[in-house]
DNA sequence: AGGATGACTTGACATCGTGTCAATAGAGGC
DNA sequence: GCCTCTATTGACACGATGTCAAGTCATCCT
């Protein structure tokens, strides 16, 4: 297709990306200027900003192939591989989606409908977690006396967007240290063996 | 002083404290109503809403006694002792503070003033890491081929008051079973040595 | 007693962003 | 020629913060 061939709804979507992946404080009035229509028609399209936000994460979803790139996490043998894979799928993942994730957990503070909408994406990240360690309890690697389901909930903890933002945003981690820590962290977290150091 | 000897001021932060560690969305006109006086009255005492609340805090550390109950932390003798008593300290402390720590948090997504004085209490919170982390090299019981600063962030980053709203809040854990985690992980992450199932 | 001061009240108003509504215009389909 | 769809401009309501002006009331000073 060319240049202004693509449809109004996705060259909204584009500056809503472009928009929300670089800086933050961007109003609907903004998204409609970079997408060259008036704001009351950006209305046409999306109800409401939340709604906007919503659309947006499932097209850059979309454009990144997030299903695509978790079929090796999916087809790893052992529950180690799958642990590791997981981890350094979602570590990669966090700073393309941050910018999206910062906006709908702030429109979450005033909109319960964005909160919804950000914790059924939290869930969904948590049944990743989930799917890696009941492997890793079927392989009998996971650690003694752990259940699953504490595991789950401390490995999605740790890889949590906010502990991405503390890492790097504020404590200045490169993006290499933080996905390195995270899977050495998970690791011996979840498996109750210390790696090298 | 008799009930209502209490000045203005002082019942706007009681107040305050009442709401905001009760529910959310707490309005500077629910703050008024509240403490007996009118919106207006209320600018008279705090310029802003982010002022108000940063006044709140500081009045809550002084009814909690913040500073008090960290006097054993830092009487602790070894680092592993000091170690363990600052994340009890600190995990005790998140859920009474937690009202007023999202209140400010999400102040700051309009608010740079707000941001800032949030960031300075982090920012404070991991001066109680990093001391404790200090000590722990200094009897040379922090984790082989870890520096102090990347422990000192690690723990920062596991003591989040977002850590404890995902475990607690979202995943339902009991407070005693959060502090329990906490302890274990930050032991095992950061010396390096697996303690018990 | 007179007068200033300080704390508070009521009421109106500006601002900012979201979301709505009405009237209008052009393009394409049939 | 008419209909519908998309878009435009302009005005407006709402909710919350913060400001401004005018007036009340008690207390303190001398």
């Amino acid at each position: 297709m060319s240049i202004e061939a693509k449809p109004t709804r996705e060259r909204i979507l584009d500056a809503a990306l472009d928009l929300l992946t670089a800086g933050q404080g961007v109003r609907m009035g903004d998204v409609a200027k970079q997408a060259g229509i008036s704001r009351q028609a950006l209305y046409l399209h999306f109800g409401t900003r939340t709604e906007l936000l919503v659309a947006t994460t499932l097209h850059l979803d979309q454009i990144k192939g997030r299903d695509a790139r978790l079929a090796p996490v999916r087809a790893a043998e052992t529950g180690l591989e799958r642990l590791r894979l997981w981890v350094q799928a979602w570590c990669a993942f966090v700073p393309e989606i941050h910018g999206l994730a910062r906006a709908l957990m702030d429109q979450s503070v005033t909109d319960a409908e964005a909160a919804l909408a950000w914790a059924a994406r939290m869930e969904d990240m948590r049944q990743g977690c989930q799917a890696a360690l009941a492997m890793l309890a079927r392989d009998g690697s996971l650690r003694a006396g752990m259940p699953v389901d504490q595991a789950t909930d401390l490995l999605w903890m740790l890889l949590s967007v906010q502990n991405w933002e503390a890492l790097v945003q504020v404590r200045g981690w490169s993006q290499v240290d933080y996905a390195q820590q995270m899977e050495r962290q998970a690791l011996e977290m979840l498996t109750g063996r210390v790696g090298n150091p």
